[in-house]
RNA sequence: GUCCCAGUAGCUCAGUGGAUUAGAGCGCUUCCCUGCGGAGGAAGAGGCCACAGGUUCGAGUCCUGUCUGGGAUACCA
């Protein structure tokens, strides 16, 4: 929040303190939508006049009598007026707005950062399985993720990004049967080319290399082929490796990382798997019933009760989810954000609910969850749904490479994450305003274009006298610049970058306008270095709203 | 059948701390280039916020029900 804003509330709270006790906390202040509303609006008189037992607009009188007696609102506003039922509407004078430009140059990329709160977050994304490239819902789920890290980063968090894959099932068992079936000259639709197997042509790439002894590194392992291609075995590590590395290069190319890969065999390995299951017996949550094991998921808000170990003594795969999540508790992290596909929605109240019966500590509703829909790709008119690399969908590399990274990126995160979205790729690559990520990059470019123009120090705007920023529009584009810290906090507590989005579009628009409006490289210098401060803040928010999307912010387009 | 999500302008969508006259982009109608990047700007038309009840001083927003669309519903992961 803004000093100006943060005084002015403190004041306030202090004022409704004094009018009735205990009023203080209903202390805020809202952004009316009509600038004939004022800059700030209070609605506290309405809510208090029945506890005052008087009429709210009689009430709004007495809070705003009191209010102009204090120094923040003597130093800070213009003038305060009641209308409608009980609103208290405020009116900032210029200086207020003013401060927020300072307050801009003065933090630079810091701006709208909160310090650090000790408080450790840890998000899960992407979480592919390595059985072949990234598609475009990955994409979806890594811009999603990185943003959603940026986002509580922001707000002085210390983030923990984890990718969670399987080496080992069932999935990475038909992987090693596919590549073998290649390697030994077969393809799909050949006879003895099995229902279960993946047809995508990437399979043959990982057999040559397979026979061809390569060594294959990703971000978390690395592995020699043994070039037998009876070896199973190093087919399976392989394999795996290959697509890891794979997947490595897509996630380069959309310029995402993370700081930790954890393997589900892990898991059964390190015997927390048995341990999870050990807990929920213990606890008394369990019943064996039809050769299975069960684990009373009911009693927490589940539809059923779900069976743990199957008949065949096998686990099923949820079990593993409940250790890994125990796991990510015991590792210190109380706050955890998972990002998943609405398709794995069934999954979410089984993993809580063993989480709870397993009565290790952790709190109901742990952990967060953001579901996001499927992307549907849209080029020339018409839908593509096949890859030739893939064999049966859209990878996000394809969709990099035909646009950019800062396309893909801005388009997948400018709608809510349940919203299905349309990704058009002639838009994303179309340079006129019908292009979102064009018309806001290129408020920047235009800003830093007059910047060079001017050609001074822009180090040296940050102490200038801004009294001359007094028009309506200059306004405007103050107020906008000064929403900016309150919208990163309300987009991180949603877990929704698409309100930086909107956002951004919306501070583009604003400038736009403004350019328009007001002519900065004039002659009269007081107003040309405020006017340029004015700008070199807005290009500096503009920045620092793109990065937290992972978008850059060029000077020069 | 049960559960989740959605239904807001012609189209695509914001709005999830209840609040003053419901917003944006595109499309449509006009208008602004002797200007620092027109990859821009200004103005206008266009909505019974799916429907019906309820809570409230006040509901697009909260509760209940109905209708419509999408998704999820394995001893698959």
């Amino acid at each position: 929040m803004l000093s100006v804003k943060q005084e002015l509330l403190t004041a306030l709270a202090a004022a409704l303190e004094r009018l009735a006790p205990g009023a203080g906390e209903k202390a805020a202040f809202e952004s009316p939508k009509v600038a004939a509303h004022g800059d700030l609006a209070c609605t506290a008189a309405m809510q208090l006049a029945k506890q005052l037992k008087q009429n709210p607009r009689q009430t709004a009188e007495q809070i705003r009598t009191a209010l102009l007696a204090l120094p923040a609102f003597e130093r800070w506003v213009a003038a305060i007026e009641i209308a409608g039922p009980g609103f208290i509407n405020i009116r900032l004078r210029p200086a207020a707005w003013q401060q927020a430009v300072r307050e801009v140059l003065d933090a630079g990329a810091d701006f709208g950062n909160r310090p650090a709160n000790g408080e450790k977050v840890l998000v899960e994304f992407v979480s592919a399985n390595p059985t072949g490239p990234l598609h475009v819902g990955h994409g979806r789920q890594a811009a999603l993720g990185d943003a959603i890290c940026n986002l509580l980063a922001t707000q002085g968090a210390q983030v923990y990004r984890e990718f969670y894959y399987n080496d080992a099932g069932v999935q990475i068992a038909t992987l090693a049967n596919s590549t073998q079936l290649r390697a030994r000259g077969l393809k799909p639709g050949d006879a003895g080319w099995p229902e279960a197997a993946y047809n995508g042509e990437y399979i043959q790439d990982i057999a040559n290399d397979f026979l061809a002894g390569k060594t294959v590194t990703s971000d978390d392992r690395a592995f020699t082929a043994s070039g037998d291609i009876e070896d199973l075995d190093s087919i399976r590590q392989f394999a795996v490796a290959y697509l890891r590395h794979e997947q490595d290069l897509d996630l380069k190319a959309f310029q995402v990382r993370f700081d930790n890969y954890y393997l589900e065999s892990s898991l059964y390995t390190s015997g927390k798997v048995a341990a999870t299951v050990q807990k929920l017996q213990d606890a008394g949550k369990t019943y064996e019933q039809d050769g299975a094991l069960w684990l009373k998921s009911t009693d927490y808000g589940d539809d059923k009760d779900r069976v743990m170990r199957k008949g065949d003594g096998t686990f099923t795969y949820f079990v593993p989810d409940v250790a890994y999540h125990i796991a990510k508790w015991e590792r210190g992290f109380h706050k955890v954000v998972n990002i998943q596909g609405t398709d794995h929605h069934g999954t979410i109240a089984r993993v809580r609910a063993g989480l709870q019966a397993a009565g290790v500590g952790i709190p109901e509703g742990y952990p967060d969850y953001v579901l996001h829909t499927m992307v549907r790709v849209v080029k020339g008119g018409e839908e593509v749904k096949i890859s030739k690399r893939a064999g049966s969908y859209v990878t996000l590399r394809d969709l990099i490479e035909w646009t950019s990274k800062d396309a893909v990126r801005f388009f997948l995160l400018s709608r809510k994450p349940d919203t299905e979205y349309t990704f058009d790729v002639d838009l994303a690559v179309a340079q006129n305003n019908d292009n979102p990520v064009y018309y806001v990059q290129y408020a920047h470019a235009r800003i830093c274009s007059v910047l060079r123009s001017w050609g001074g120090d822009r180090a040296a705007l940050v102490g200038v006298d801004l009294a001359a920023l007094d028009s309506p529009a200059a306004q405007t584009l103050m107020l906008a610049l000064a929403r900016y810290p309150d919208m990163l906090t309300h987009a991180a507590a949603g877990f929704a970058p698409h309100d930086v989005t909107f956002y951004l579009r919306d501070l583009a628009a604003t400038y736009h306008s403004y350019y328009d409006a007001e002519r900065i490289l004039v002659d009269d210098e007081a107003v040309r270095l405020a006017r340029l401060a004015l700008v070199a803040a807005t290009a500096q928010v503009l920045h620092n709203g793109l990065a937290v999307l992972g978008v850059s912010a060029p000077s020069r387009m």
